[in-house]
DNA sequence: TTAAAAGTTGACTAAATTACTTGGTTACTG
DNA sequence: CAGTAACCAAGTAATTTAGTCAACTTTTAA
């Protein structure tokens, strides 16, 4: 498992995908401009993101990106997992006296740990993270208005 | 919110002191022993552990490290945060636009995200990865011989 | 009390990764 | 056909990771 800032750029990107391409196609020059990520380094990121099918790409004047599935398809761990490379998982295949000693043992509890977080992330979808945030924001509106419309409020 | 390889270093290194350490101190030469990590960088890592307080130091021949508290009182957080310096959640201090535009939304939305995935690791301890193991094992163990004799056999 | 064992520290370096740049080509639109 | 924007590939600067080297302190034992 591995989560660094190009993580972070991909999901942060996927977001503003998520959040403006809901009438039309949105261009990475765009997307550059919303997060200050240049946009050569985005189109290497889109390049993984395209070939795991998150993205949808439309070539041409008028063109950009899309989501390649709905929003609540696509999970962080998706996301991190297309740029990350994460088949890190302390493979021990051939390391020295890996079996039996203390290293292996280490590394079947770190291993178990890595899937923990993995599953954890995969529980939380693109849609998931955009709909929270917006809920958030409407405690914090109702939380100024005296009137509490519909129910909203959850910790 | 960051999760590299010096990170696993450092949990493992970790559990191998909580392993080994229930008689007298463990030394780096046998954690670079058993982990396959090079002494110098243990070193490093073992001056950040020691800074927060997670690992204990004791000097002079027989010398070498416990750990700091109760291993049940050791998350995973407070180790990857003591090596991994993490105060990494996309600031925004002094970012252009980054106030009502869409960058600082997608940043809070995975600033949230972030903070998810550190209550998580925070809820989980040495102790909780340990134990989680031992009872893996006796599971496997419990499998394989019906008369359910000690444990010692394992892969 | 001196020497050796083990931890502690800091500065320096090689390798890897990240982030970015350049310079194209291809596909589509008007 | 001209322009836009995705796609592609190679190279590079900056940063981080991982490791090395060398000096030094504390503790113990001869």
């Amino acid at each position: 498992m591995r989560l660094s800032t190009k993580g972070r750029y991909a999901v942060t990107a996927m977001l503003d995908l998520a959040l403006n391409g809901v009438d039309g196609p949105v261009t990475l020059a765009e997307i550059s401009e919303n997060q200050g990520i240049s946009l050569s380094y985005l189109e290497q990121l889109f390049a993984s993101l395209r070939a795991k099918e998150l993205v949808r790409g439309v070539r041409g004047p008028g063109g950009g990106y899309y989501l390649g599935r709905n929003a609540d398809d696509i999970s962080i761990a998706n996301i991190i997992c297309a740029v990350d490379e994460w088949v890190e998982f302390t493979r021990c295949g051939g390391r020295k006296n890996c079996s039996g000693g203390e290293r292996c043992l280490t590394h079947s509890l770190w291993d178990d740990l890595s899937i923990e977080i993995f599953d954890f992330l995969t529980k939380i979808s693109i849609g998931d993270l955009i709909r929270r945030g917006e809920r958030k924001k409407a405690d914090k509106a109702a939380h100024l208005s005296v009137v509490s419309d519909e129910d909203s409020r959850a910790a």
